[in-house]
DNA sequence: AATAAAAGTTTCCGATCTGGGACTTTTTTA
DNA sequence: TAAAAAAGTCCCAGATCGGAAACTTTTATT
């Protein structure tokens, strides 16, 4: 199937956490703030944020979820 | 920005596990295969395609990578 | 500028990962 | 259906995680 979401690449853990500070800035949301309704830790928020490459993958969809985002896989090369 | 690529969503591990095992098997690589010719060990690419929660997020996107994908973030009900 | 809030840092430490190797089970294919 | 290949299981050991809490630095607000 296709779709017209606009999404945006993440390559690596780096841009990985630079997107998703960028998103809980702009959702004005504080560390603290994601950690008491999440089952997530500050400190886990702050080093992924920061582009930690081995944070664990089930932390990372409770975030991502608690941003309000997705994730999504794509085939490098379709059109 | 916006695209029309073809994307596939992972809420979790276990779909992510799912999906990344039918794109394994659709290039015909075996697990040892890509555990060769990559920084990931075969075990890794085993437990993470049976949903493992834990799995590291560097890793999973080299062996993402490994199997020529990409990880995008998207905008949960943005249209 | 002073105060407060948020973000970042550090230490401690139990829990869990990851790769390697050896073995078993399942699937493929000749 | 027999042999080979792939996938899955198990144990080991060293490495790393991630929460908690206390502290420092940076940013925001008045």
């Amino acid at each position: 199937m296709s779709s017209t979401i606009p999404s945006t690449r993440v390559k690596n853990p780096e841009e990985l956490g630079r997107y998703l500070l960028k998103e809980r800035r702009s959702l004005k949301l504080t560390q603290k703030e994601i950690s008491e309704f999440t089952d997530v830790g500050r400190k886990f928020i702050l080093e992924l944020e920061k582009g930690k490459k081995n944070a664990r993958i089930g932390k990372v969809f409770e975030l991502i979820d608690a941003l309000g985002m997705e994730l999504h896989l794509v085939k490098r090369g379709d059109r």
